[in-house]
DNA sequence: TAAAAAATCAAATGCGCATTTGAATTTATG
DNA sequence: CATAAATTCAAATGCGCATTTGATTTTTTA
């Protein structure tokens, strides 16, 4: 019904994975149960231990399914051409994080959120893999954006600027009715508003943060 | 030799205290375990359930302790007159926030940080009561730097760019060592350097947005 | 289609940790 | 000083949850 070509023991093993990996952007490694998981997959208590060993393991391949669901999705590039401008450019990449960041059905970034909270280290190693380069390439862009005359220190601190606000949008959406925290549902739920606003914050910060250092 | 005037209990309760939202701080409140905060403050395993009754109470008082010894180290309007203008008066908000955040005996933050990525609702309440004063002050302050022609969702908008600068800080902290979001450490432990830079990011960011408002 | 391998299942095991207990010790009271 | 109350303590209890087990069912192989 769901799935051609894959086998009964595939469907349960992707069930697994799309349970755990909605539980795991929800919750947290530690706070999301086996249990929880093999309910919401319809599979017997003992198949994470059957198709991954353990609940370790459960979380890295969770993961990278999760991730690997999001690539065509959400191209990093923001889906620009390499002829567009660094701040064109720039701008692309903004708003494809903050867009994947806020759809609901994107989970990678979600649990990379929870790890920054309360690291396992279990994902150390993929998440050097599959999210420096993109980190170097917004270094890369950030520094024809501010300038060659940028030194290394202001290029990271833009960096934190910008993954901060993007990361903000989980942290928002995550405590969504609880007070003292809870913004309009309207204002949250407009992503694409949010994508905008963050992109004009921070490009005229870098600007003046450009125009400080050509002195 | 540490307190005078207070007896042993007291001794005992504040040690409970200090350990606690130390590792409140470090592991949030699922991952703390009362026999750690027991034995760093030199009690016994059962003085959580004497002096606090359970986990939960330890939990909201810990924050309120925490909250409290950082009031006069860090006053949240960030000790400036009010015949300041407005952005020196903001500005003066974000540093005091920054220093407070990257502080590494300030806790209160630190375990807010831990709540907006776990929340548990324990601190809803005296949050709503101690936080949510500050964040309409801040409000109030865009409101004034955004012009008065400012949209609710754009005050909105740049609370969230900026407390997400500010809250960065502590993820990046929390990371350190941790592949692949670790920074120099000279880069970090900047912290006045790294509260410079978000107001001055900040202030363009609102500036951008302002006079674009004005059209 | 028969035997072997793979996959599912309900129930058991074991461990970590919050909480409780009741005895021992210290501090306050009259 | 004697008695009561408050505080500390080591050991026990109990629960939630990851993991294991061994039996049962389903799928693959020849």
């Amino acid at each position: 019904m769901t799935n051609l070509k894959t086998t009964k023991s595939e469907q349960t093993r992707n069930r697994l994975l799309t349970a755990a990996s909605r539980i795991f952007a929800e919750k947290g490694f530690q706070e999301a149960t086996i249990a929880e998981i093999c309910e919401q997959a319809k599979a017997n208590i003992a198949s994470v231990n059957y198709h991954f060993r353990d609940k370790e393991t459960l979380y890295l391949e969770s993961w990278r399914f999760a991730f690997n669901q999001e690539l065509d999705l959400y191209p990093p590039d923001g889906g620009l051409m390499d002829d567009a401008s660094a701040e064109q450019r720039l701008a692309g990449r903004i708003k494809s994080l903050v867009r994947r960041m806020g759809d609901e059905n994107s989970y990678s970034f979600a649990i990379i959120h929870k790890e920054m909270a309360q690291p396992t280290r279990l994902l150390a190693d993929i998440l050097e893999k599959e999210i420096n380069p993109q980190r170097l390439q917004m270094f890369a862009l950030l520094k024809e954006c501010l300038g060659q005359a940028a030194s290394e220190r202001q290029i990271q601190y833009c960096h934190a600027s910008i993954m901060g606000q993007c990361f903000q949008l989980l942290r928002l959406k995550h405590m969504q009715g609880a007070r003292p925290f809870r913004s309009h549902p309207s204002d949250l739920s407009d992503i694409k508003a949010f994508a905008e606003h963050v992109v004009q914050f921070s490009l005229a910060g870098i600007q003046a943060i450009r125009s400080q250092t050509l002195n």
